[in-house]
RNA sequence: CGGGACGUAGCUCAAUCUGGCAGAGCAAUGGACUGUAGAUCCAUCGGUUGCCGGUUCAAAUCCGGCCGUCCCGACCA
């Protein structure tokens, strides 16, 4: 595979990159980079997850690009979730290897690491105070949006030492390119910023697309950059909202139900999650996307391309309801081999009732 | 260590001073209107008032204890 090639694939899973020329350079010299994304373990297995990220995994490693999955259960820790019990974090994260699976992704080729196996490194928390030391309060500040919570919710110091860690991982893993969620740049940047003050080196970052909730996200007018951030995080499809996530466990009725109930304005294509979802995984996934519907309404039709897609939708040729049937059934096709897994006995099925029956804590 | 504020529906809060049916907004659910959703009307659901004890005919309210959360403690303002 060429250069270009190569590239395009790359740079095709980005919705920022940082920044593009670092990326081809990279992709010059080394023919395996290796890239990661971190992941808090906590909750159930919802799109983003168990589809949308295997989706992009598949043509980074079509690339060549060596992938790390980092298990961050000293994160989820620190972030309390799981009612910050670290035991049920980590069978979490069992499960959450399990889901990658049950997806397809190729376990030969993406190595996955518990952060928790890492923690006793004297390395790992030396580089940590270096990175603190070169890091002022105000700027670990700005980069606690990683976190998705709200100020009133920031009141532990743990806490602050959460954006200084993520950024100590990426030169753990020996990471050329940080691939996590636009939620996540703040770190990653962060990384960029100390990297060269430590002689340590400029971790390319790739930020791809967060998926937006069921119910839909509309922007306030005027925002600004931290704002919008925030808006952003805020209408992200997350697990600990179930009734607006599509969950990879979730029978074909109970999508239905839920796309049923999402937020779809006819020929309106901003905030959208329909709309969203064809995009970024139905295309993805399939080579077209076929609309089924009454004669009266049109008749049966197929789109080749995203652009087709919303060009129709856009001009009313194609109603919110026909998309959301055909939605449905795309979707449930991703699903169903996951879903399938997890219900048939055996271990799988064990992990996973044990996981459902953890309190969900955001 | 010392001082202060607070804990009420899923969330934000009211009612506490002066004891007398525990309420509102948002969220949720259901209907009307839509070939979806949203918006808008209409309706419904929602509570061990942090816990234990005391006073009283009567306690969210007063008293005692416990648990939990948050804020403050040089100077300036």
């Amino acid at each position: 595979m060429d250069l270009e090639e190569r590239f395009k694939l790359v740079a095709g899973v980005g919705e920022e990159i940082v920044t593009k020329v670092e990326l081809r350079q990279l992709l010059e010299e080394k023919k395996n980079p290796i890239a990661y994304d971190g992941f808090e373990p906590s909750g159930m297995a919802h799109l983003p997850f168990g589809v949308y990220r295997p989706l992009l995994l598949k043509d980074l490693i079509k690339a060549g690009i060596k992938f790390k999955i980092w298990l961050a259960d000293w994160f989820a820790w620190i972030n309390n979730k799981m009612g910050g019990d670290l035991d049920k974090i980590k069978t979490t994260g069992e499960y959450f290897i399990e889901v990658w699976k049950a997806a397809g992704v190729p376990s030969d080729k993406v190595e996955f690491l518990f952060a928790s196996d890492a923690m006793d490194s004297i390395e790992y928390w030396e580089r940590v105070v270096r990175i603190a030391k070169v890091t002022t309060v105000a700027r670990a500040s700005r980069a606690l949006t990683i976190m998705g919570r709200r100020e009133g919710e920031m009141s532990e110091v743990a806490q602050y030492f959460y954006p200084v860690m993520q950024a100590s991982d990426i030169f753990h893993l020996e990471a050329d390119i940080t691939q996590l969620g636009m939620d996540q740049r703040r770190a990653n940047i962060l990384a960029r910023e100390v990297g060269p003050k430590l002689g340590l080196w400029k971790p390319v970052v790739i930020s791809h697309h967060m998926l937006i909730n069921l119910e839909g996200a509309i922007e306030p007018e005027g925002l600004d950059e931290a704002g919008r951030d925030w808006h952003m995080i805020q209408t992200k499809m997350s697990k600990s909202k179930p009734s607006s996530s599509i969950f990879v466990h979730d029978s074909e009725d109970k999508i239905r139900s839920k796309i049923m109930a999402a937020y779809c304005p006819p020929k309106e294509v901003k905030g959208n999650p329909l709309l969203d979802y064809a995009k970024h995984i139905v295309f993805r996934s399939f080579d077209a996307m076929k609309v089924e519907r009454k004669a009266k309404f049109g008749g049966d039709t197929e789109f080749r391309k995203y652009k087709e897609l919303e060009r129709s939708y856009i001009a009313g040729d194609l109603h919110p309801l026909d998309l959301k049937n055909a939605m449905t059934i795309h979707l449930d096709k991703l699903v169903q081999p996951i879903r399938k897994h997890f219900e048939k006995k055996g271990s799988a099925n064990s992990l996973y009732e044990r996981v459902k029956s953890y309190q969900v804590t955001r």
